[in-house]
DNA sequence: CAAGGACTATCTATCAACAGATAGTCATAG
DNA sequence: CTATGACTATCTGTTGATAGATAGTCCTTG
């Protein structure tokens, strides 16, 4: 992948993560990578291509990210809410997953089903990793609102809050 | 408030549950109630006048359910669990205040200061109830998440198995 | 009661800005 | 020579917002 076209997806997830697909424009990418947005074009003819391409770039990501941890800490409930800590925490705080799943009734299709596709395959590890798949929904929700709440409330704190319990499951200090 | 004010709150309340704050345009919602756009200004000035104007009513809506709700059930979680499910099940789906506020950093000032109020007013409300700030802020990320993730998926199912645990607490026939 | 003025609510018409998208051009590198 | 990747220029449609006209209503005042 051509560094353009990195730099393209980078800022295109940028945005996203802040204002969702309604919240970028080819001219906003372009003037931010320092290309005309007739070239961002030529990468990703239409808005729909590069908004799928950015969540499935995300998706990927995620799950490399999870199985690395998961190599270090075998609780995948720790894990988990840990690697949506890093979210919140990050610059951007949130997840455009997130962001495209609460307005998921106004995507186009293809990055619908993108964004289906991350939360199918969060769902699918976890169960994998020994959950139940009510409590894998359980913990997917709970990171997911923890997310939607800090950034609405401008408090990363409210993150950890939300997610104490979970920090802390079968390892921490007091049991 | 006049009939046609409610409709185009109503309208716009529809809408930003499927898009957000860039979901919805002054000629859509004119549309939807069968007036003219320029109509629509003369009630609310700006976007940002119409937005916030939903969401504080829907914050007032949700107070004044919850209020109801507590005088026939005194378990709080069970309440709130209970209510949103109400919006996982309604026709659109979404908490436009979720919707919102996961686009929270995209949102004019007004908008996204009346999204954070409604957050707080769910914990202050669940802290008033005898939740433990922590707790409070567990439950209302779980239910918060289990929307975004319900509607997602296009699944209104995945919204009981993820607050199963709060549904029954206390009170199910097995505890 | 009737006239005047203010207010309400809608309309038509229009604006500048911005959106996504396309066609065609040009330079460079293999 | 051709493929790549950027460019210029432009199109069409939509956006939020404003100005000005027009009726209808309501209150006041003579």
């Amino acid at each position: 992948m051509s560094d353009v076209k990195t730099a393209i997806m980078d800022a295109a997830e940028r945005r996203m993560q802040q204002g969702g697909f309604g919240g970028f424009s080819f001219r906003e990418i372009a003037t931010d990578v320092g290309i005309k947005s007739s070239s961002v074009h030529y990468h990703f003819p239409t808005k729909e291509d590069l908004a799928a391409a950015v969540i499935r770039r995300w998706a990927e990501y995620t799950s490399e990210l999870i199985d690395k941890e998961l190599e270090k800490d075998p609780d995948p409930v720790r894990v988990w809410t840990k690697a949506f800590r890093g979210t919140a925490f990050s610059e951007a705080h949130m997840c455009p997953c997130t962001v495209l799943g609460a307005a998921s009734q106004d995507l186009p299709e293809q990055v619908a089903k993108e964004v289906k596709g991350f939360f199918k395959m969060c769902q699918d590890k976890l169960v994998a990793e020994g959950l139940s798949p009510s409590k894998a929904a359980e913990v997917l929700s709970t990171i997911t609102g923890a997310l939607v709440l800090a950034n609405a409330l401008g408090d990363t704190a409210e993150y950890d809050r939300a997610t104490r319990k979970f920090a802390a499951s079968k390892r921490g200090r007091s049991g």
